[in-house]
DNA sequence: CTGGACGGTGGAGTACTGTCCAGGGTCAAG
DNA sequence: CTTGACCCTGGACAGTACTCCACCGTCCAG
């Protein structure tokens, strides 16, 4: 699938396809005329890398997974473990952020809102 | 209390708290000799400052909201309301995590894990 | 065979959030 | 009066994640 394509299929820009092939978050070979031909699984793989980054993840270290990924045998067994870690990651956000909530109401209505926790 | 005090006491740096006070998220007196003096509101402030980053809001944000804030006659009731402001989004954050979560769940140990959801 | 949509490259620029540094002033203790 | 801890300023630099641009090639429809 060219660039125009993919872009549309997940709402990036080309730049910002382009931007990610440079930074090794995707890959692509190359038609005989130089236009990047993605793999199918390229939208799904952004999709994944969007949730990585929704987590806090920075690009370089998508990048970093995604290569170990394509590089173990057992690239499926690989991948489910690191949904795995992710959920985990998921649990612990969410509990800092259920301790944020209950902090803030505690503070609601005081006369000093600002004061130390 | 001077710059180094409070670097101390919120755990940033004398230079990010310049830079903060740069940017309008922090405003501090000067004392005779030019040094910086900071009421000690700054520090619970600083600590609120850390929850909305934390929660997604870019420093000039928080630094708008701030500057409502000390303009406003009624502040703490205004602040309240920002904190309720602030658990409504704690809890659609939540929301989209858990979202995220079954999402991931669900491709867990499947033979094609980035194949659409 | 020309126009327009699409693709390519290299490089500059942007916004945000700091971080570091040189060069210099302030102040209290010894 | 010197030393050391602390403070000041202005400005350069860094990392992240894009975004935009000029300039050029490719391809297909009419």
């Amino acid at each position: 699938m060219r660039i125009g394509e993919l872009a549309e299929r997940t709402g990036l820009s080309r730049d910002t396809l382009r931007f990610y092939e440079r930074t090794g978050l995707l890959v692509s070979r190359r038609l005989p005329n130089g236009y990047r031909d993605f793999p199918p699984e390229a939208e799904p793989w952004l999709r994944y890398v969007r949730t990585a980054q929704a987590l806090g993840f920075s690009l370089a270290e998508i990048a970093r997974t995604g290569a170990e990924l394509s590089a173990a045998p057992d690239a499926a067994e690989r991948l489910s473990e690191l949904f795995r870690e992710k959920i985990a990651l998921i649990d612990a956000r969410t509990a800092e952020l259920a301790a944020l909530r209950a902090d803030l109401a505690g503070r609601v209505g005081t006369g000093c809102p600002l004061a130390p926790a």
